[in-house]
RNA sequence: GGGCCGGUAGUCUAGCUGGUUAGGAUACCGCCUCGACACGGCGGUGAUCGUGAGUUCGAAUCUCACUCGGCCCA
C-alpha cells in the first residue's frame, strides 16, 4: 500500500499555496448575520523595525480565538486595522530625517510622517498574513483615514454639544521634549538616582533655622509654604511662624498638613509649584497662587530670577552651588527615587499649568467599574488592573495634544471675541489648514477667525474602534447587528489606557459596554526574562524566522509556550524545537494515507481504548478553547498525539491494520480508528496550526476546508485512563527488557501479558512479536 | 506604604477542591534503521517543589510569616 503523502517532511513553502488558495476561495468572508461575533481587534501601531515578536505570537493568538469561534458555528467578524496616530511616528520622522517637527513646515511633515508609516506598515500587514491571520485585509482600516478622524471628530463634537467637554487652565503632566500635555495613564514610574538636598531655611525675627529636604531645589523660586505633620513634634513650636526662603528671600508661612511624612527626610516639605501631583492637590486645598517656574520650553522663566533661561537640571546645580556658598547646605545625600517619566519620550515630566480640553471621567467611574464587573475578563485575575486604575482616577482626561499627527480637534476661534465654533459632525476637519465653515461669528458677527493647532490625545481614537469596525453612525443596520463586540484581545500593559479609554468613551456614547468579554495577554520578554528592546540589541525580529520556519511552527509555539495572561520568554531555539510536533503529526497522517477511508468497522479493545482516551482528549480541549486559552489544547493535542496515539496505539496495530495475522473486520476497525482519531486530532488543532491540518485535512478527507468544520464535540465516553497506565507500562517494560538482552524490536521475546490485558493479547503480541 | 502575579531539574512548564514512584517539553548523555517519521525510536542523568513555621495520619498542593523577582498604584 503507497501512502498518499509521498514526502517525508511538513515543508513550510506550502503555506504560501494555501494562503492563496484561503484568499481566492474567501473562505473568512464576513457577511452580517443577526447573531455575529465581532472581535475588537488590536489596531497594531507601526512604530519601527523589526515588529515585536511578542506582537507576532500575540496576533496568532487573536487569530486562534477567531478560528475557535468560526469552529464553534459562530459567524465571525474579524476586522483588522492599523492605528497610526501619534508621537513615536513623530519621533522617528524627526530622527530619520534629522529635522525638528516645529521648524518644519506642517503640511511636509505630515507627509514625512505618513510615507514612513506606509513603509513600517506594509511589513506588518505582511507578517500578519503570512502568520495565517484570518482577519479582513480586503477591508483593513487606519485610525488616520479621512474615515476614521472623521468619527473621532464627531464623537467629539457629539459629546462637546453634550457639555462633556471643557477648558480649563491647570497643572498638567508636561513632557517637554514632545512639547505636549500628556495623560496620567501615559505616564509611568522609574527608579533614577537623585541628590536629596538637606537646604537651610530661616525662621524670621530669630536665629534659628529648619532644614528642608528636597529633590527638586530649583523650585525654591516657587515655594508658597513649609508643611510639617502634625503629630510631629520637633516642629510644634514653629507652627504659624514666618519661614524666609532662601535664594529668593520670601516669607512663607509653615503649616501642619497629614501628606507631610516624618520619615522622609527632615520631615518639614517645601511646597512649590509644582514638584509632583502633591503639591498641586495643596496649592489647591490651601488656595495658594501659583508661581510658574518652568516653561514650556523645559526652562525656567523669568520668575525665576537670576536662573532664567536655564534647563531644570542646571538650575539644580547652580543652586546648589550657590546655597553651598552661604552655607544654606546641610547635607546631600544620593538617593534612588520613584521618578514620573512620558512613557513615549521617557523622560522626566514636569507639572505645568496650560490651557487644555478635558473629556469629563470623573463622574463616569462608578459607571465605568459596574461595566467592568459585567465584562468576563480571561484571565480573570487582570480585571484588578483595571479595577485599581479606576480607584486611582482623581481628574479629568487632558485630551489635547501640541502635536502634528494626530486627528485635529475641530474648533474655530473668533478672532474678534474669541468665541469657540465647533462644526457639523460627520465630515473630516482640519482647522489649522482650513476656513472656518461659518463666515460670521454667532457672537460678535465678526468674519475673522483662527483655528485650533492642537490634535487629540490618540487615545482619543484608538478609544472608539469598536464603534469604527461597527459603522457607528455611519450604517445603523450594520451597527445594530455586530455591536457590541463579543471580544476585545489585548496586552496587558494597555489596559489602563486603551482598555479603559474604551469603555468610558463607549458608554458615554452609546450608553452601552463595547464588549462582553475581555481577553488579556501578557508581554513577550527575551530568553533571560527581560524586556525587549531595539536600544539593548536583545530584540527578535519575527519575519526572518516565520519564513524560516514557517507559521504553524511559529503559532505552535505560541500557543504551547504561552501561559495565558502571563508573560513569556521568547528563545528562537525554542521557537524552532516544536518544528518537531509538526514533523511527527505529518508522519502519523502519511502512515495514515497509506489506507482507504472507511465509514465503521468491528471495534476491538484496543480501538475502544483510543476512543476513549481521544474523547478525553476532546473533553479537555473544548475546556480551553471555551476560555480562548489555547495553551490548554496545544499540550494536551501533543501529548496524546506523540505519546499516546503514535507511541503505543499505532505500534499496537500496525500489523491488524495491514491484515497480517487477523480478519478483515478486525482491520477494517484498526483502520476506521486510526482515520478517526486522527481527523478528530486535525479538527482539535486547526484553530492552532492553520495551515498543516489544511493541509492534510484536504488530501485525507475533504475537498471543504477545514476551517469551515464544526469542531468535534465530547461524546462522553466512560473513560479507561487506568487501562492506559498498564499499556505503556507494559510496553516500556517490554522495550526495557529486549534493550537489556540486546535484542531488536522485532526479535521475539518471552514475556507474560498481565491479566487485566487479556483483551488486548493479539495486539500487542504482533506489537512485540510476543511468544508463548 | 498598598495591590496583583509568580518562585517546581540547565531552561520552559503541568500538577495546587491535600495521599502522584512529582507529569511533559526542551537541552544533555547512551544505545538502536523496528514495513510513518534520524525533524525518528528506546533508555538514562537531572527537582530536599523559594525559606521557616503551623494545620493534618499525610502538604508542591491549605494557613501564617519571611524572602526574591515581575508588574501596577500611591
Amino acid at each position: 500500500m503507497e501512502p498518499k503523502i509521498s514526502e517525508k517532511v511538513w515543508n513550510p513553502e506550502l503555506e504560501k499555496k494555501i494562503l492563496k488558495q484561503w484568499e481566492e476561495e474567501k473562505i473568512y468572508d464576513f457577511v452580517p448575520q443577526e447573531d455575529n461575533f465581532t472581535i475588537d481587534t488590536p489596531p497594531p501601531y507601526p512604530s519601527g523595525r523589526p515588529w515585536h515578536i511578542g506582537a507576532a505570537a500575540h496576533y496568532s493568538q487573536i487569530d486562534m480565538i477567531a478560528r475557535t469561534a468560526r469552529m464553534a458555528g459562530k459567524n465571525v467578524y474579524f476586522p483588522i486595522g492599523i492605528d497610526r496616530n501619534g508621537l513615536p511616528v513623530e519621533l522617528y520622522t524627526e530622527k530619520k530625517h534629522k529635522i525638528r517637527m516645529r521648524e518644519t513646515d506642517r503640511e511636509e511633515f505630515l507627509n514625512l510622517c505618513r510615507n514612513a508609516l506606509d513603509d513600517l506598515e506594509a511589513e506588518m500587514i505582511l507578517i500578519m498574513k503570512n502568520l495565517g491571520i484570518s482577519g479582513d485585509f480586503a477591508n483593513y482600516y487606519r485610525t488616520d483615514s479621512e474615515e476614521y478622524r472623521t468619527l473621532t471628530q464627531s464623537t467629539f463634537i457629539d459629546l462637546w454639544k453634550k457639555g462633556q467637554i471643557y477648558l480649563a487652565n491647570r497643572p498638567n503632566n508636561y513632557d517637554w521634549v514632545s512639547g505636549t500635555t500628556i495623560a496620567d495613564a501615559e505616564i509611568i514610574y522609574e527608579d533614577l538616582p537623585t541628590k536629596l538636598v538637606y537646604m537651610k531655611f530661616k525662621i524670621k525675627d530669630t536665629d534659628q533655622e529648619i532644614i528642608i529636604a528636597s529633590t527638586r531645589p530649583e523650585l525654591v523660586c516657587a515655594c508658597k509654604t513649609i508643611i510639617v505633620n502634625p503629630k510631629d513634634e520637633r516642629y510644634t513650636q514653629y507652627i504659624g511662624k514666618k519661614i524666609i526662603v532662601p535664594i529668593t528671600n520670601v516669607e512663607v508661612e509653615l503649616r501642619t498638613h497629614h501628606s507631610a511624612q516624618q520619615e522622609f527626610g527632615s520631615g518639614a516639605v517645601m511646597v512649590c509649584s509644582y514638584g509632583d501631583q502633591n503639591d498641586v492637590a495643596l496649592f489647591r486645598e490651601l488656595g495658594l497662587e501659583e508661581i510658574v517656574v518652568i516653561g514650556l520650553d523645559g526652562r525656567m522663566t523669568k520668575a525665576a530670577g537670576e536662573y532664567a533661561g536655564l534647563k531644570p537640571k542646571q538650575a539644580r546645580t547652580k543652586i546648589i552651588e550657590d546655597l553651598e556658598i552661604n552655607g544654606l547646605v546641610e547635607k546631600i545625600e544620593d538617593i534612588i527615587h520613584r521618578t514620573p517619566v512620558s512613557e513615549r519620550s521617557k523622560i522626566p515630566i514636569e507639572i505645568i499649568p496650560m490651557e487644555e480640553y478635558y473629556l469629563k471621567q470623573k463622574e463616569s467611574v462608578e459607571k465605568i467599574k459596574k461595566l467592568g464587573q459585567e465584562i468576563t475578563f480571561h484571565p480573570t485575575m487582570h480585571k484588578q488592573i483595571l479595577m485599581n486604575w479606576l480607584e486611582s482616577i482623581n481628574i479629568d482626561w487632558p485630551i489635547s495634544r501640541r502635536r502634528y499627527y494626530g486627528t485635529e480637534i475641530p474648533i474655530w476661534y473668533c478672532k474678534n471675541c474669541s468665541e469657540p465654533y465647533v462644526p457639523e459632525p460627520g465630515k473630516y476637519y482640519r482647522p489649522w489648514n482650513e476656513k472656518c465653515p461659518i463666515s460670521n461669528c454667532t457672537k460678535c458677527n465678526s468674519t475673522e477667525f483662527v483655528g485650533e493647532e492642537r490634535t487629540f490625545d490618540t487615545w482619543m481614537d484608538s478609544s472608539i474602534s469598536p464603534l469604527f469596525v461597527s459603522k457607528f453612525n455611519v450604517d445603523n443596520e450594520f451597527f445594530n447587528k455586530v455591536y457590541p463586540a463579543a471580544i476585545r484581545p489585548q496586552a496587558k500593559d494597555i489596559v489602563r489606557t486603551w482598555l479603559y479609554y474604551t469603555l468610558l468613551r463607549c458608554e458615554q456614547l452609546t450608553g452601552k459596554k463595547p464588549w462582553s468579554e475581555a481577553w488579556i495577554m501578557g508581554y513577550g520578554l527575551d530568553e533571560k526574562g527581560m524586556k525587549m528592546s531595539k536600544s539593548k540589541g536583545n530584540a527578535i525580529d519575527p519575519l526572518p524566522l516565520i519564513e524560516k520556519l514557517g507559521a504553524d511552527t511559529f503559532r505552535f509555539w505560541s500557543a504551547s509556550e504561552i501561559n495565558h495572561g502571563y508573560d513569556f520568554r521568547c528563545n528562537e531555539q525554542k521557537i524552532e524545537s516544536n518544528k518537531k510536533f509538526l514533523s511527527k503529526l505529518w508522519n502519523v497522517s502519511r502512515f495514515l494515507s497509506s489506507f482507504p477511508v472507511i465509514e465503521s468497522g468491528t471495534l476491538t479493545a484496543s480501538d475502544k481504548w483510543v476512543l476513549s482516551e481521544l474523547d478525553n482528549l476532546v473533553k479537555e480541549c473544548k475546556k480551553g478553547y471555551d476560555e480562548y486559552n489555547f495553551f490548554i489544547p496545544a499540550i494536551a493535542i501533543r501529548e496524546f498525539t506523540w505519546n499516546l496515539f503514535a507511541a503505543h496505539y499505532i505500534e499496537m496495530v500496525k500489523a491488524r491494520a495491514y491484515g497480517i495475522g487477523f480478519s478483515d473486520e478486525e482491520r477494517d476497525g484498526a483502520i476506521f480508528t486510526l482515520h478517526k482519531t486522527l481527523s478528530t486530532i486535525l479538527k482539535l488543532l486547526a484553530p492552532i496550526t492553520p495551515f498543516i491540518t489544511e493541509h492534510l485535512w484536504k488530501i485525507l478527507y475533504s475537498k471543504e476546508s477545514i476551517h469551515k468544520q464544526k469542531q468535534v464535540e465530547p461524546e462522553n465516553i466512560e473513560t479507561q485512563s487506568d487501562i492506559t497506565k498498564e499499556i505503556t507500562e507494559f510496553n516500556s517494560k517490554v522495550w526495557n527488557e529486549k534493550k537489556s538482552q540486546s535484542l531488536s524490536l522485532k526479535d521475539s521475546i518471552k514475556i507474560e501479558i498481565p491479566k487485566i490485558l487479556e483483551p488486548f493479547k493479539k495486539d500487542l503480541k504482533s506489537m512485540h512479536n510476543l511468544v508463548d
